[in-house]
DNA sequence: GACTTTTCTTGATGAGAGTCAATTTTTTTG
DNA sequence: CAAAAAAATTGACTCTCATCAAGAAAAGTC
């Protein structure tokens, strides 16, 4: 473990920088220490397309990771002030073939965010607007509560829009539908009381 | 190598069987060796989108590899008499950590897979239908030619649809539109004649 | 707390694409 | 090769959602 925490560096971007833009040569891993990433496309109309949202923890890089050729298509963006740990492709590659079990975890780790993916495709290419937004809300729920929760919307609308692939007009009309069948209430700020979980899924159709 | 081997079965399916279908247990890994499988998702509504078309040496699983107790979305039909080599996921695990290298490989596999699903949602958001459509001929040309290349559509023109999450009715109509514009030339059956590919991809706005 | 900037909301309008229905073409099968 | 099944096409109609514009609210900054 001493050997591949040699190789880390940590590196401190401000709110507004970039750890990568897209077509630009890149081949590291980067973990999230502290602060928030935004990993978005651009469309060749300019319309943006965000992909996900990282926190502690959370990485990206795995493309160029293994695929070291070729260029890659996203933008990483720090959303606030944001440390990270990066370490290089080929340091990875040593590390990973020292320690197999890792590679399993990543795999892990890979094929959920694969799966998610393709939910998501799904989702954007046969739902209506309202629901994806439901089945957004329903994901975001805090599992602690019963049936009728709050929760706390984990980005800003005009995000949730462009993650759902429709417009910030959109989508505040679409919790204003919700709000007026009365199955949601908008508290202050990010903060959404769902009245009946069940009720609002079913709403979705 | 001959361990694993030993644990691998061979399976058979007809035109229209299902290797897995959605939220049904399994934990195999399948491996292509004859044939063509679907890989596609439902809807509440029961719309279908095509994920990918599995060919021989293509494979699917890792989904419930990785993650044995959750239950997978996805359908996989052949869509013609189709042999597959399946692996149960104990085996591949311990296959895994006896190889490393095959980790790495997978893992390579995986994130292009990843790469193209989030291209794909993203297309799917923000691109019209129109621009949808051309940026897939634009990806299924075959490298060989030059500016003025003829393609063979991978999938019926249905499939199509659902890969781009659109309808049969609007795909032929677009088809007709690329045409009308002098921009392709339907030939017969799955064949399409592009007059040139750089007017094609400037089309697509 | 006042100012600036960003985000959110609301209205009016139009276009892209879905749906339904009927026909034609292509592919499959015995 | 003929019959059946599946896929593709075309037309008419509808509707969801994007766009443009303008104002209100919220968040960030000095």
């Amino acid at each position: 473990m001493d050997r591949i925490a040699g190789k880390a560096h940590t590196k401190h971007y401000q709110k507004g920088a970039f750890l990568f833009r897209s077509q630009e040569k890149d081949d590291a891993l980067y973990i999230v220490n502290r602060g928030k990433v935004r990993i978005y496309r651009l469309s060749d109309s300019g319309k943006e397309q965000l992909v996900r949202i990282l926190n502690p923890g959370d990485f990206t890089g795995e493309w160029t990771l293994f695929n070291p050729d070729a260029v890659h298509e996203e933008y990483a963006e720090a959303t606030r002030d944001t440390s990270v740990c990066m370490i290089q492709q080929h340091d990875v590659q040593e590390f990973l073939k020292e320690y197999p079990a890792i590679s399993l975890k990543l795999l892990g780790e890979m094929s959920q965010r694969l799966e998610k993916s393709a939910r998501q495709t799904a989702q954007v290419a046969v739902e209506s607007v309202i629901t994806r937004l439901v089945l957004f809300l329903a994901e975001n729920v805090e599992p602690e509560m019963g049936n009728s929760p709050t929760i706390t919307l984990p980005m800003a609308k005009k995000d949730i829009a462009s993650y759902l692939g429709t417009t910030p007009e959109t989508i505040s009309r679409k919790f204003g539908e919700l709000e007026n069948e009365g199955l949601i209430q908008q508290l202050s700020g990010k903060r959404i009381k769902i009245q009946d979980l069940d009720d609002l899924l079913l709403y979705s159709e």
